[in-house]
DNA sequence: AAGACAGACAACCGCGACCGG
DNA sequence: ACCGGTCGCGGTTGTCTGTCT
């Protein structure tokens, strides 16, 4: 029930593939080649069906797979094309050599479960911890992950110039350095990461009970960047977390990290998971059109940032958390 | 030593896209 | 334009293995 066309037949076997299964395939595709799918078993002498060679050669018993750990170059790879283009592992997979989807989705679930098994926020902030959401699943936890990721469909086909740029970037993205911009991002491009197993004391504005009711995640997020010596946590071992804020899309680039507090993250923020891109120049002509406080409007609904000048307010976060569908961060920012 | 548990990995399932008739 | 077959992808489940109690 529920199988393919191709699967239909009696007789096929499924489940895990005996040795033997395996030299056949390889021998057959290895002399023959495996033009269409559905015809391989049959002459390969397999009770299996055509989707399952498939499955089994592309994601096994192909010459070029490359087993074992993943590097921590791969890991940042995929961390931030994961950023980038959301699940689409066939397609983060295009740009890890012998890899396949299924390795690297794999991977991505549990460490995405390893990562959210850690506690949400230490005993000292409380009332943070309880503010968030509960946590059932790892599926729930994943999926609100997802939600945090932004849609990124459209920026797609700059992937590669993204990534060659982007983790080619120097350890800190100093205002200074503006001669290696990612100037591909489009105008909105915003990208955000982020790990809840920061430690951090929400400021008072951000602790009372309504404000935790009904912004539990921005709240938790803007007192984390709001705390003192504030870091964000690595979500790969031995990397630090950044940020960084860059124009993109008119080819004119202000990089900054250093949140105040020490947040000496590399500059590729997209590398190591902390990060907002946005173009500044288009931040500012919005600014302009929209007003400082409106920050609701349909143009912002896609927009991940902290800002220069806006100081963080529980209304200010209301009307974010109103009117995004990916993701808003925002706070006070000090850096010059 | 044995059972419980968690992580890693392999495989399956359903759906959508594509293509040729 | 429609339809059926095929393929590719992403989500999910199943299984194995190592570790902990």
């Amino acid at each position: 029930m529920g199988h393919h066309s191709c699967c239909n037949q009696q007789k096929v076997k499924r489940g895990l593939w005996s040795p033997e299964e395996d030299e056949k395939l390889i021998r057959y595709i290895t002399t023959h080649g495996y033009g269409c799918w559905s015809e391989v078993p049959e002459k390969a002498g397999l009770q299996r069906c055509g989707k399952s060679c498939r499955l089994r050669w592309i994601n096994y018993l192909r010459p070029d797979i490359r087993r074992g750990r993943f590097t921590a170059e791969e890991e940042k790879l995929i961390i931030s094309l994961h950023a980038i283009v959301g699940n689409r592992w066939a397609h983060i997979a295009s740009h890890l050599p012998g890899r396949t989807d299924n390795e690297i989705k794999n991977y991505w679930n549990s460490w995405i479960k390893k990562k959210i098994r850690k506690p949400a926020v230490s005993t000292t902030s409380s009332s943070v911890t309880t503010s968030s959401p509960p946590r059932s699943t790892a599926a729930s936890d994943a999926a609100a992950l997802g939600h945090l990721q932004t849609p990124f469909g459209a920026a797609e086909h700059q992937l590669d110039a993204i990534i060659s740029q982007s983790l080619a970037l120097p350890p800190k993205l100093g205002a200074g350095q503006a001669d290696s911009p990612p100037a591909l991002l489009p105008p909105h491009c915003p990208f955000f990461m982020f790990d809840t197993s920061v430690s951090v004391s929400p400021p008072p504005s951000l602790t009372s009970p309504a404000a935790q009711l009904q912004l539990p995640f921005l709240t938790f997020t803007a007192a984390a960047m709001d705390a003192p010596g504030f870091q964000l946590p690595p979500l790969v071992d031995g990397i630090d977390m950044g940020m960084a804020t860059m124009d993109c899309g008119l080819g004119e680039e202000r990089g900054h990290d250093d949140h105040e507090g020490g947040n000496n993250g590399q500059a590729a923020g997209m590398a190591n998971g902390g990060g907002c891109f946005y173009g500044q120049q288009q931040k500012q002509q919005e600014e302009e059109q929209l007003g400082q406080d409106q920050w609701d409007d349909e143009s912002a609904q896609h927009l991940l940032m902290w800002d220069d000048d806006q100081e963080l307010t529980p209304s200010n976060l209301e009307a974010m958390e109103s009117g995004a569908h990916s993701l808003l961060f925002m706070g006070p920012n000090d850096h010059a």
